[in-house]
RNA sequence: CGCGGGGUGGAGCAGCCAGGUAGCUCGUCAGGCUCAUAACCUGAAGGUCGUAGGUUCAAAUCCUACCCCCGUAA
């Protein structure tokens, strides 16, 4: 059996293991995204993945566009056989999806048809799902709705903050895209379409959605802070000494309590933070002030910024 | 000059706007209380207020320049 002609198109890292995979494989090109201006001092970086395909003498294309007609015309002349795409960013045309000869595959992080889109990975752990998964598909134009080839399960811990999760789906994506492409190269890959009526979509999260909602319940607000670290983070407001309006973030973990309270209400403030939410109260232990680094509430109150009875968002 | 927030004993902060004795909480050290303690009481050490210049009788505070740190640009 000769060895597929594999093109990966991809840019996050969780497409870092998938993408080692396949360098003894068969593995022709890496499609990524431009590299892009990144920190305070706007440095212009590159994906990882590319200074990883750069590593291993492995061609890097960065089209603007994935319809750029030249790039596409470059594909082309790739001949790829299996196009292996995951977390790329970018829509892909049809005119893309049929320059693979055999396949054009997409690795998604949740267990389709739930799931489909940008958050996958909070979203199984901001509604509470004990299970969670790597779907290999077939790419059709509508958004992660291809017919499904594999998939592959992964319990999620009870702890787990989204970054924890995102970098055990990472490592799980490789076997089951193995296994997809083995089937696919002896002709056994199946294809079970998705069952639409229990389709669900999650839209990229902004960083506005982090902000802390303290009306909801303590559970849920666990939750969240649990499956928005490390992105896009959760945070809330207060009013400092000077009377200005600044921002709190806060990281995992948060402990649930009985207390109740106004939401929003600071319930304690001694050795933690204790804060009261739409049916029960989080304690707080790691927090971040604008200007100032990462703490605990035991440093953070040291400076008493917040007072029993203060009111937190808004 | 991308945007915003900061730099005050070891830690976290107040003081700056309306210049005039270095302050708070914690930690450290010593002593005391106690069966005992991370608890409590008393006392002490520890700071060129990021750097340089300027204004002023006088600068942490006002002015100028620079350095560094934090966040952000998904």
């Amino acid at each position: 059996m000769t060895k597929h002609r594999i093109v990966f198109v991809g840019t996050g890292d969780i497409a870092l293991p998938s993408f080692a995979t396949l360098l003894d494989a068969g593995l022709v090109a890496l499609v990524t995204q431009p590299d892009k201006p990144v920190g305070r001092k706007q440095v212009l970086t590159p994906p990882r993945i590319k200074q990883e395909a750069l590593a291993h003498g492995i061609p890097v294309l960065q089209p603007e566009s994935a319809r750029d007609r030249s790039f596409l015309a470059e594909l082309t002349a790739l001949k790829p056989d299996v196009i292996v795409v995951m977390a790329y960013g970018q829509i892909l045309s049809q005119a893309f999806l049929d320059i693979a000869r055999v396949a054009c595959i997409n690795l998604h992080a949740s267990l389709l048809p739930r799931y489909r889109g940008a958050a996958c990975i909070q979203a199984a752990i901001d509604a509470g799902d004990r299970q969670t998964g790597v779907t290999v598909m077939y790419v059709i134009k509508a958004l992660d709705a291809g017919d499904i080839i594999l998939k592959k399960e992964l319990a999620i811990g009870r702890h787990e903050t989204g970054g924890e999760l995102h970098d055990r789906l990472a490592d799980l994506a490789p076997v089951a895209l193995t296994e997809a492409l083995a089937q696919l190269a002896e002709g056994t890959a199946s294809r079970e379409p998705q069952d639409e009526a229990s389709a669900s979509y999650v839209s990229k999260l902004l960083r506005e959605d982090g902000e802390i909602d303290w009306s909801l319940d303590a559970e849920a607000l666990e939750r969240r802070i649990r499956a928005y670290d490390p992105w896009p983070g959760t945070s809330t407001s207060y009013v400092d000494k000077k009377g200005r309006v600044r921002r709190l973030k806060i990281f995992p973990q948060v402990k649930v309590c009985d207390q109740q309270g106004t939401p929003g209400e600071v319930l304690a403030v001694d050795g933690l933070l204790r804060v009261a939410c739409g049916k029960g109260a989080l304690e707080i232990d790691r927090l971040q002030a604008d200007g100032s680094r990462r703490m605990t509430a035991v440093e953070f109150m040291l400076g008493a910024p917040l007072a029993v009875g203060d009111c937190l968002g808004n």
